[in-house]
DNA sequence: CTAGGTGCAAAGCATTTGCCTCACT
DNA sequence: AGTGAGGCAAATGCTTTGCACCTAG
């Protein structure tokens, strides 16, 4: 895709939810595409602050947020905000409420035995791997 | 396992780790056995104060990273540090490095099609999944 | 005895918030 | 015109650090 189609794209996209296309909000959503490193938002901040000298960071903040909610670009783990301890160091995998960010183990043998892609193997030592389930758990779908 | 045992495999592996045995290591353990909602430090200092009135908060957080630096409990995510966005939002999964913490794609159909157990769709409403690889990198291979 | 562990307080940082001003539609 | 967005600075909250004292082995 070029670039004039991915801008095409992101202006459809934010129209489609509501949101105001914003010089700053096309260039974070630049750096986001533009970075396949899966970056923070200091990074992102550090690589527009030079075209746009007076972006604040609480802006990038509060704007990679807003894409997020409106599905525009997504997070690596939705479990950064504190660190969470788990007994069980064998392996195993996790489902994770959105809602409550309850974390539920899961066990399955199938789970354990999959296929692991020639790229991870290939140029790399692997350590172990784990499922994560993102769910809407019980107890919070009934309270809605 | 009872309790006891418990305590003994604990004894164990510290010995085997160098790590001495200490009251407040004994109750952090305890503490995260017997929670299955994979707990923050802040929530183990709640749940040990009773009994232990003088531990301190400190001494939570540099024992749980003392005993996942040895393998005796497990972190579930490591990228807890900071927020880390992704340009796509399609199904996909990712390859963390533990050294360097880089984040690395990777597409698979077999992965995409992995069986979801019942565990999972039986009561919770399933939002989306991924598969994440712990792994020493390339990069951070080669320099040690 | 002594290396390693604990507790306290302070420091460090990532992230969020409040609020006023400004710009998109 | 009016709502939504940006910028700045202060506040928040999780986590780490430094250091003096203590304790397990």
């Amino acid at each position: 895709m070029s670039e004039q189609e991915q801008v095409n794209q992101f202006i459809t996209r934010c129209r489609a939810h509501r949101l105001n296309v914003t010089p700053q909000r096309l260039a974070i959503y630049k750096a986001v595409i533009g970075d396949k490193s899966h970056p923070n938002p200091e990074t992102i901040f550090s690589k527009i602050k030079k075209e746009n000298p007076t972006i604040s960071l609480a802006t990038v903040y509060k704007t990679l947020e807003t894409f997020e909610r409106n599905s525009i670009i997504s997070l690596v783990t939705n479990l950064h905000d504190t660190l969470r301890y788990d007994a069980r160091t064998d392996l195993h995998h996790h489902m994770i409420c959105n809602v409550c960010k309850k974390v539920i183990d899961v066990y399955d043998n199938d789970l354990n035995r999959l296929a692991i892609p020639k790229s991870v193997t290939g140029n790399h030592k692997l350590l172990s791997f784990g499922v994560h389930f993102d769910i809407i758990c019980s107890d919070c779908s009934s309270k809605n």
